[in-house]
DNA sequence: GCCGTTTTCGGCCCGACTGTTTTCAGTCG
């Protein structure tokens, strides 16, 4: 089951945005949400915790641990339900719209009695929000262009969001006794960055129960479709399931059909045609006789084609069947062939767990090292200050003695708009390892963000570039810059582009890593963890690196320590 | 509503941007 914290952590936001809209108080859903924040990123499981224990969580008193204490006991909470009674779902709704806020959106609800995005719609196409206080033409466009881009991403989830829901269904379903295997397929198997829908398969001689069983699941709103090897529902949270059981013996076709793209399935089924058979979902077959030749594995499915086994981050038809035809696939990097964090942040400034926890928890995932990189002072929310840092640096090397794991002392630097970054070179020169990002200043023109970015790599103290473009997956569409001249000099400078893991940002994202990896860039797979939590996202890097064909060799935190390192003391020793 | 080397009140991350505003509120990062 998925924790309990991130159910409250969705409540609690509700809460805040429901407060935001009737309240005066703006500090009251500021509260709220830093509470939500807290629990979400809080390492333990806060299912069994009484009010006593929830008030150890930072910026959770006396008031929320008692409200969230009721909803772990009852389900639900007296006062949102009062809110939920004051504001319809619909105004929160539009919130969601970019630009418009809580405020705007109760002038909307009280003056208008508009309560959704499609009635908002309807109103500024009649004129009806003429005259409105704070809704001029500018912003009648902005609201319809807002919408536009929320429907285009429409229905769409993270892709960590559909993991954990497929996870929690295949848990469901292994309890069914006739099945003998179940996964999942689709785009959600190919680790692409957002999910339509989640596919699962299920292998089974059975399927009678199976699809009972996925009908009745507690996630079901409601089934859209009920087969004998078929079924679809929509969740609770909007997301569509398909189901597909099919016999165990035909395990390994139906998994590769099912797993797509249809792109690479349309190229792998051309081949087969030309080699004189068929493949379906039931198996490749001669196509003359209708004679099954193979079903059971993927292997022996592509084996038989004459082409090795592709990982599914590669079933993209990018090449990767020629590639595969040729020989000429790359041995993509593995979750196992990582040797450390290079971006993880710690209490000191943003993160939610203090410096010794996130190492422990670090410890216990098997790296070799592990780098704390808090904020730098130019973000200055933060407030950090050389002394802070020294003192951090100076527990971490205490900390260090008492580890099998290295510990290397770095920053999350701030390049600004002319491409400086925080500190002098001689302050920089303590640093184990930097990464510098852009955190402000967002919309320079394309021209000055690629010399701003470009400046900062020939800084001899930056290391990684992290989140390079800093997008937000289904909310900012990120910086421009010209990606050529940026990949050139980040290979020429010797500074690693990173890959973050974080499920909405996997920044950079596939197609870019592709393009940059042909100028012979290096790049750093990273969580930019702000939770023990957050650790495990590597995966979600790691996928996003396959998808853009990388090597144990092109990411730097797959290498020795030794070799890090030296990648460190080139850049600083200069050409 | 939370929090405390500003500690039981009075702050709360600061700055930029946008649009509608005539000096600022709302929103976002």
């Amino acid at each position: 089951m998925a924790r309990a914290n991130e159910l409250v952590e969705e409540v609690l936001n509700e809460y805040r945005d429901l407060l935001a809209i009737v309240s005066e108080d703006r500090f009251k859903p500021r509260a709220y949400e830093k509470a939500a924040r807290s629990i979400g990123g809080y390492h333990a499981d806060i299912g069994g915790f009484g009010v006593r224990e929830l008030q150890d969580i930072p910026n959770v008193g006396k008031s929320i641990a008692e409200k969230v204490h009721e909803l772990l006991a009852t389900g639900s909470m007296q006062e949102l339900e009062e809110l939920r009674a004051q504001v319809p779902a619909g105004v929160r709704q539009l919130m969601s719209i970019p630009g418009l806020g809580p405020k705007r959106a109760m002038i909307l609800y009280r003056e208008c009695h508009i309560a959704g995005v499609q009635e908002l719609l309807d109103a500024i196409h009649e004129g009806r929000l003429a005259g409105v206080k704070g809704f001029g033409k500018k912003t009648e466009e902005n609201i319809v262009r807002g919408v536009a881009q929320l429907q285009q991403s429409g229905g769409r989830v993270q892709v960590g969001v559909a993991l954990d829901l497929a996870e929690e269904l295949l848990g469901v379903l292994s309890t069914v006794p006739e099945v003998e295997r179940a996964t999942y397929a689709g785009s959600l198997r190919r680790m692409a960055e957002t999910i339509g829908d989640i596919d699962l398969l299920v292998a089974s001689g059975t399927p009678g129960p199976v699809m009972e069983a996925f009908a009745s699941n507690p996630y079901v709103d409601r089934v859209m479709a009920r087969g004998e090897t078929k079924s679809s529902i929509i969740t609770t949270k909007g997301l569509q399931v398909d189901l597909r059981v099919v016999p165990p013996e035909v395990w390994g076709a139906a998994l590769q059909y099912f797993t797509g793209s249809k792109a690479h399935n349309v190229h792998v089924r051309e081949i087969a045609v030309r080699k004189g058979l068929k493949l379906s979902e039931y198996g490749l077959f001669e196509a003359e006789s209708g004679e099954l030749i193979v079903a059971d594995t993927e292997e022996e499915v592509y084996e038989r084609l004459g082409l090795p086994w592709i990982p599914p981050t590669l079933r993209e038809d990018r090449g990767e069947i020629e590639a595969a035809r040729d020989g000429e696939l790359p041995t993509v990097i593995e979750l196992s062939d990582l040797r450390g964090d290079l971006h993880t942040h710690t209490d000191l400034t943003d993160g939610l767990a203090p410096l010794e926890k996130m190492v422990e928890t670090a410890a216990g995932l098997g790296y070799e090292y592990y780098a704390v990189t808090d904020h730098a002072p130019n973000l200055y929310m933060q407030e950090m200050t050389d002394e802070k840092m020294l003192r951090q640096r100076r527990r971490l090397r205490e900390l260090a003695e008492e580890q099998r794991m290295v510990l290397l002392h770095g920053t999350e630097l701030n390049i600004d708009p002319e491409g400086e970054v925080d500190w002098p070179a001689e302050f920089l020169e303590g640093f184990d390892v930097t990464v510098a990002s852009v955190h402000s200043h967002f919309n320079q023109s394309k021209d000055d963000m690629t010399r701003r970015i470009v400046r900062a790599m020939e800084n001899p103290h930056v290391n990684v570039i992290g989140h390079p473009t800093a997008r937000m997956i289904g909310k900012r569409q990120g910086i421009e810059f010209d990606l050529d001249a940026v990949f050139e000099a980040a290979a020429r400078t010797g500074t690693a582009l990173e890959v973050n893991s974080f499920p909405d940002r996997l920044d950079l994202r596939d197609e870019h890593i592709l393009w940059a990896r042909r100028h012979g860039v290096r790049f750093a797979v990273d969580t930019d963890s702000h939770s023990p939590v957050h650790l495990p996202f590597m995966r979600f890097g790691v996928a996003t690196a396959q998808r853009g064909w990388l090597t144990k060799d092109d990411v730097i935190n797959a290498w020795p320590l030794e070799r890090l390192r030296d990648f460190v003391a080139r850049k600083r020793a200069g050409p």
